[in-house]
DNA sequence: ACAGCAGTTTAGACAAAGTCTATATTAATG
DNA sequence: CATTAATATAGACTTTGTCTAAACTGCTGT
């Protein structure tokens, strides 16, 4: 478990009113997941959350961390990113965006909506809807 | 490890070309993996490739079952595809092309590369090159 | 033919992410 | 405030994938 400083939190009613608005009870621990994330637009993965969360004393139970980040993903308060095989990133922007991925680091940053854009669509399979449209763009580092 | 019938193969000459044009040495355990997966344009992961080279008897072991996909991927004869948390899937195909992913069903089908256009490209991070776009339709089953 | 050698393959131990289960704790409700 | 429903917890467990050390394969040069 990565062990990282927690930077400056989100003020608490404003993380509880966001976990209201999405029907979700705000227990103690959901709240103090919820500001680590939404401290600023960034990419978690469970184990950092963990790892923040936990910084010194043990707080939250990593079961509860799984559950938790599972919960918002579901409910829409943030987006799941699967462009590493080895874990989910969670995502804390929720605005329609995309991402590079670079391969060597490991690193995920963000790619604006507008600068990239589909200008057709592909038909959907019968009885199937769009749950949303990824784009990652896969980096490596130049070695010249 | 899934049981899954082998289907038609490809000729054995066609396949050890194929391997000697990207510099492998077309062992037997990476023909037969080989053959399986170029019989038609597909998505396999590692498990279902152990399933169905192994059917019946054991004739390869998952080292090599993982390792002889990774090599293929490496070397560009498959494209892994990210689109599922708990596993890599193997595309026999590595024309230019993106995906269709059922969350409901794990379903993994093709979008023609033509029916999806990027009409503007973001600037790529300082030191850093591009090593392919992967556009993920993430689809849901209609419950009406 | 065959000793030596590099490249492969193998079984099984191991690692890491994530899930599950049964129990304990907390929060909500009347 | 007692009861009940919802959450949180520790720790066992599962799954995908990696690693390691030993065995095997098939060349090479003599």
């Amino acid at each position: 478990m990565e062990n990282i400083l927690k930077t400056q939190a989100v003020a608490k009613p404003e993380v509880i009113n966001m976990l209201k608005q999405k029907g979700i009870s705000p227990t103690q621990q959901r709240v103090e997941i919820a500001q680590i994330l939404f401290s600023k637009p960034q990419h978690l993965s469970a184990d950092q959350v963990m790892g923040i969360v936990n910084n010194g004393e043990q707080r939250v139970s990593k079961a509860t961390v799984y559950n938790t980040l599972g919960l918002f993903a579901n409910k829409g308060l943030v987006r799941e990113v699967i462009v590493d095989p080895t874990k989910i990133f969670y995502d804390s922007n929720i605005q329609s965006h995309h991402h590079f991925y670079n391969v060597d680091s490991g690193e995920l940053t963000d790619i604006h909506a507008h600068t990239v854009q589909l200008n057709s669509y592909p038909e959907l399979p019968e009885g199937t809807e769009a749950d949303g449209v990824d784009i990652v763009v896969r980096l490596r580092n130049k070695k010249d």
